[in-house]
DNA sequence: CAAAATTAGTTACATCAGTAACTATCCAGA
DNA sequence: TCTGGATAGTTACTGATGTAACTAATTTTG
């Protein structure tokens, strides 16, 4: 008497790692549309360039595991920042294999033009979920990003 | 006194986007390990078969539209999953530009095993969160899905 | 009822991504 | 010090993706 065309066991709806997805994906349209409109960046030179205005001089290794960002990635992330003048590149005099990245003072006033759409995203988002649901989430957030189950 | 090479007022780890982001990359690569390895399928693949196991007949405008898929991912995963003969075409009658897609029974084995193992995901998942911060999750999500701020 | 606009779906083209192979440099051990 | 192995970063190749152009069928409108 169970469906037999549909597996009514399994609702994509219900699954956490779906709905995390969709959620993800929504939120984060929304400031993509923002660096790319207003900038013409790509996703990698986006977080490339915020973890050099966070952090300041990097090499490419640390920004990949930092970002989580694939090693080629950001290779072409940072070639391409370069081109616009948005990073300079030294290269290590101890370690010639490593090269120092760090912003321009053009990078810096784009991260820091981002950065401030950036925080104003995420203050409209929080306004949108409410406190309580913004806290919820962030606990949430905070536990996922503990988490060891995969291992 | 202020930070002159980092912009201090912003912390990736503080904004909710980019969390939320990392924790969905991360917890939907397992995911997608599993079906990319075991079934050689792409996540447009994953999701337009699943949306057939779980409502039956549709069109490719419909899974489109469950799906949030762009109708050219749609259309070339419903042309792979043809030719595995895993889902079966059929024009629509009374409007011949459409077509009803429908899983075989080799397709619909195929998401039942995947669907078992999402099932079990997700509850590895909600026990590594615990039930608190599972259902803190929810809840956000739940927040989240009901957002309309952009628009 | 014929022409124009709309819709379902596919395909061509350019861009973007990851794997693996490559260069250059450094380090560790015989 | 020389040789093998590791590491930083780039590039060639191949597959995935989105935009826009396309075909075919339907609907709308004058």
């Amino acid at each position: 008497m169970t469906g037999r065309k549909q597996d009514k066991a399994f609702e994509l709806e219900g699954f956490i790692p779906f709905r995390l997805n969709q959620a993800a994906e929504r939120v984060s349209l929304d400031f993509a549309k923002l660096y790319r409109k207003a900038y013409g960046m790509t996703r990698p030179q986006w977080r490339t360039l915020a973890n050099l205005g966070q952090h300041g001089r990097l090499t490419a290794r640390q920004i990949c595991d930092l970002s989580m960002q694939h090693k080629t990635k950001v290779s072409r992330a940072v070639a391409d920042l370069e081109e616009r003048k948005w990073l300079k590149r030294c290269t290590n005099p101890d370690d010639r294999r490593e090269e120092w990245l760090e912003l321009t003072s053009g990078g810096r006033a784009v991260f820091s033009e981002l950065s401030r759409l950036g925080r104003e995203q995420d203050r409209k988002l929080r306004a949108a979920l409410g406190a309580q649901n913004a806290t919820a989430l962030e606990t949430a957030l905070t536990a996922l990003e503990n988490l060891t189950y995969g291992d």
